[in-house]
DNA sequence: TGAACATATAAGTATATGCTGATATGATAT
DNA sequence: ATATCATATCAGCATATACTTATATGTTCA
């Protein structure tokens, strides 16, 4: 590592490695990297219930790392670039794939036009 | 990022961030980033009981982490730097303090001796 | 060989986590 | 107003996780 990254206290860290440690808030916090996202995207997007989505985009929103922003009906996600952590965040989702393919599989079935 | 990160299948990255979201592996990991440590060192450092140690560098081997080494009676624990996951931890573990003051420690209370 | 030390494994327990179904809240449109 | 759609919260359950105590394994040295 060359570059002296922003230090980060260990709770915090833990707290946020933690939260991107499961599967469906990873692909979440990729997905939101490039594209703001609605609840009833990512309803479309993984095959859980959407309790289950607003509950993990609650956690992700009470420790900072995603805002959300309504538009009438809708509330668009998007990653907080203010968080202290936002750094550390971006370093991690460079290594992540892309998910781009499952919005791309929404356009495609027009499920996307429901956001708009 | 600029630079073009070595993509990681994303189950592969959250069993990472999993491992990497608990305070104790995340202070080992940090710790062993500079040092080879023996199990004992870790007991000396972490409030909790050998077999506890024993079981997080279990997890953190399971999974291609670290590495182990033995000298005799003690085993020392490095990082393993042949890993696939090896860039994503350093660049996690670089935004987490040094925790090398509690090694200090311990060659202050002489405990280090003990492995060596 | 057996005592002492270092580490690993096993079994049990308490707590945390992720999910579901049911229900509440909030916005839009007729 | 009320029906409809989007989202959030609640309660309950099943599984995962981190810990402890007890015990097993492996190494050293007398």
């Amino acid at each position: 590592m060359e570059v002296k990254a922003k230090e980060i206290e260990i709770e915090q860290a833990t707290t946020v490695l933690k939260l991107l440690g499961d599967k469906t808030r990873l692909s979440m916090m990729k997905l939101l990297e490039k594209n703001e996202c609605c609840v009833c995207e990512f309803v479309e997007i993984f095959n859980i219930t959407q309790p289950a989505i607003s509950q993990h985009l609650r956690k992700l929103r009470d420790v900072g790392l995603v805002k959300e922003n309504r538009k009438g009906q809708w509330i668009f996600y998007s990653l907080n670039t203010d968080s202290t952590m936002y750094e550390m965040v971006l370093h991690i989702l460079a290594f992540i794939p892309s998910q781009d393919e499952r919005i791309q599989e929404l356009e495609k079935q027009g499920l996307r036009i429901s956001c708009k």
